[in-house]
DNA sequence: TACCTTCAACCACAGAGGTAGTAGAGAATG
DNA sequence: CATTCTCTACTACCTCTGTGGTTGAAGGTA
């Protein structure tokens, strides 16, 4: 199956397996912020879903804990989202570009950071 | 209330009435191209849905049928899922950018353009 | 051993989104 | 006027998320 969507929360998850590598249900649990930090419980279902998923695998169990390993991997969940986001534009960057530098997001370093990546990236396929 | 999070379809929805004024649920539902159109009833359900978040509002009444107008617009919309979608990465622009980059959907063109409008919104805030 | 803690497993439930059917009011037409 | 078409209004239902309670097994500890 291709990659799975992923909510909010699930990624969250995924960022804890992603930042500390294998984790526990309660490791998971302990990376959220204390304010607003959902149940344990919560998050262990959402980390049982994230497993039909398959996003995430059981890596092994100590005691009577399972640990957890992420199978899919940020970048491809990252560009999951990239692309499930675009498509609401159409898959046309500019409008999006407007409002990122109307709100001060989009940065005069990030464009010269953008030129360096774009220049690499075309060197890669086109070598001279 | 604030900006009202709008669905894949809803913003679908809410195109047909940006792009075309006012319009009937009629005219929303032609606007779907063949392929993959919802049943009449479903747009109807939504456009509802959307009246009830304070979207669309009903414009007037044309014989037995109901015309809607947006009242959202299109740039709150808009503005409101860049900074959902950002919020996934921190609010970081950076990352996006490189999957942009790597999926060829971010060109130099755009570049140049996303400097040309960087230079305009600084000069209006900090006129010399 | 008897108790306390910690987990996994399972269950429940509400809200949003997507999908669509049905009933009934109104308009249009022969 | 009677029939047919077209809309609105209402209802239903399924899936996904988010949220968290309960139960019972496993492990640690006095």
């Amino acid at each position: 199956m291709s990659i799975p969507k992923l909510s909010k929360l699930e990624m969250q998850i995924m960022d804890a397996l992603w930042t500390k590598g294998e984790c526990s249900v309660r490791e998971i649990h302990d990376e959220f912020p204390e304010k607003g930090r959902p149940a344990y419980t919560t998050v262990q279902t959402m980390v049982n879903r994230l497993e039909a998923k398959g996003a995430v695998e059981r890596a092994k169990k100590i005691g009577n804990s399972l640990i957890f390993r992420a199978t899919l991997s940020r970048t491809a969940a990252h560009r999951r989202l990239v692309d499930e986001f675009f498509s609401f534009f159409d898959g046309r960057v500019q409008p999006v570009i407007a409002h990122l530098i109307q709100s001060g997001k989009l940065t005069g370093e990030d464009i010269k950071e953008a030129q360096k990546l774009l220049k690499e990236h075309t060197e890669k396929r086109e070598p001279r």
